[in-house]
DNA sequence: CGGGTGGTTGATACTTATCAATGGCTGTGG
DNA sequence: CCACAGCCATTGATAAGTATCAACCACCCG
């Protein structure tokens, strides 16, 4: 269901893998439709990257191959981890694991306490607050280098559900070992900060769509907006995209039903702006789609 | 148009008044209507907090008697900079002026870069996200205690517009003083992580209802939202509450038509709900309204 | 083959928006 | 003092947008 490996920055890493254990029998379609696409290749990484310290990359060598490297996050963390270690070692010891889940998990419960931070590493996640009939609001859609959530540093306990789309491997940092640490460096802290303003803002954006923006608009805005996180990470393949979204993922994402959002998408579709085919869309007419948007 | 007054702790406080202007000749009805109810009474709240250092209290006392005093954001802050200019004379300065705007004015522009923390004193404002073609979210309102932008000890640019509803007074730090300050204490730093979170905790929900609430539940929430925060500040008088928002407010934070909005309004009035006249509500059934809401 | 999931489509119902007309209120200016 | 204009709330008729329901098909995986 779940496998995981612990790495340790600052002292010795011990490189036990506790808890792995084999995908049970829901294996997620996703994975297999999507064989072409180019996963992070630790190998090629470590060797694109020699400048980084040796003997600890081993364990980190993904975060360098991470599509979301230049996003700041998960890299910037772990190097300032390893550039300390460098000059004192043992000064400020950061514990990581990572983790895999297959498609369609529960990584995080609304209120569930968790004393780790956790960092996409690569697939795709939502966020979103559920209800007890059924009513459920994705908030976010989460990909690689992104905080499970943005508040996670600072309180043990999200409100937000977190699930998983694709398969998705993450990683957690111990909240206890990593709040001093970002604390501690005005970089990384400035970092954060960034994050929760981008975070708060994106928020405020959803209100405004939600409340005041019709289907279409909401699902062309959702597709600009996914692209153009895709092409930050380098996920983009031209105008293609992977896209492993439900139909019930767009419309607990836009407010609408299922039903409803999928007469929309295949409007949109059918008037030659977008293509979707085998999980994965293709944006045809950029121009128009933004337009629909208002966007410039 | 714009009343203001200067205050600083922890050096020589200029107690000049600067900028004081009359408000001109566009005078809002909600003062006018508004009479009967108590303002802070700057001179009562001194005589209730004798323990205040007695030569710098007196152009913060406004915030002894401010309603949201036991939500610790302006005390706290002024507080911690009273007992510090207390041990090292001039060791923290901390400027801040105090504003007075009328009702409708904007006080805030999205794109309007500020070197100001601003917080609100007393009165009501609305946070929201406007379009060009003239759509227009509400994202928050904003009552004594609040900070004008959770974001605004960080960044210079809020993204959104606040509006004046009734006549506002706010204070503003300026961010180069306050962020500092901020950071070199822990329990106050505390306090705004814990304005973050409870920020965006709400922004979450907002987004909620929104997307997966009928009118009905939407409204009925506002007011319920209302009424709480007004409790916390001793704003509640028994079950009724000063309410200053048009149609048009409670449309633009609940995602509604002004007309659609009033009819709902007037359906849960007819219901025996609530009560609503004279720019005041009063909550009748409150046991009815939250089972409209789903809240406990 | 059978079951589960997910996408498509059409008919219909419900919710909300739009439009228009009315009346109350308030401040304005004669 | 009075008419007047502007803003706001209310109401009803109608239109548009979205949800609901149901049936069907396609697919994947056992």
């Amino acid at each position: 269901m779940k496998s995981s490996t612990t790495t340790t920055i600052g002292t010795n890493p011990d490189r036990d893998e506790p808890d792995i254990k084999r995908f049970d029998s829901l294996l997620e379609a996703t994975v297999g439709e999507t064989p072409g696409l180019e996963q992070p290749q630790p190998v090629d990484a470590v060797a694109l990257r020699p400048n980084i310290h040796d003997d600890l990359t081993s364990d980190i060598a993904p975060c360098a191959a991470c599509p979301a490297h230049e996003l700041n996050l998960c890299t910037a963390v772990v190097k300032k981890a390893l550039s300390e270690a460098d000059l004192r070692p043992g000064a400020s010891q950061l514990t990581s694991t990572t983790h895999t889940v297959p498609a369609r998990r529960t990584i995080c419960h609304p209120k569930e306490w968790s004393e780790f931070v956790p960092i996409v590493c690569s697939g795709w996640a939502a966020s979103s607050i559920a209800f007890p009939d059924g009513r459920r609001q994705i908030l976010s859609f989460l990909l690689s280098g992104d905080l499970v959530s943005a508040t996670s540093l600072l309180v043990p306990m999200s409100g937000c559900t977190v699930e998983s789309i694709t398969e998705v491997t993450y990683r957690k940092f111990k909240r206890s070992d990593l709040k001093p640490f970002v604390f501690k460096h005005p970089d990384i802290l400035d970092t954060f900060s960034n994050i929760w303003i981008e975070k708060q803002k994106q928020s405020d954006q959803l209100a405004f769509d939600l409340g005041r923006r019709t289907s279409h608009e909401r699902i062309a805005g959702l597709i600009l907006n996914l692209a153009e996180r895709l092409i930050k990470r380098k996920m983009m393949n031209g105008k293609t995209m992977e896209f492993p979204l439900r139909q019930r993922h767009i419309a607990d994402a836009t407010g609408l039903t299922p039903v409803h959002a999928g007469k929309v998408l295949s409007e949109i579709q059918r008037a030659g702006l977008i293509n979707i085919s085998d999980r994965s869309l293709t944006i045809i007419d950029e121009t128009e789609l933004r337009r629909m948007v208002g966007w410039p």
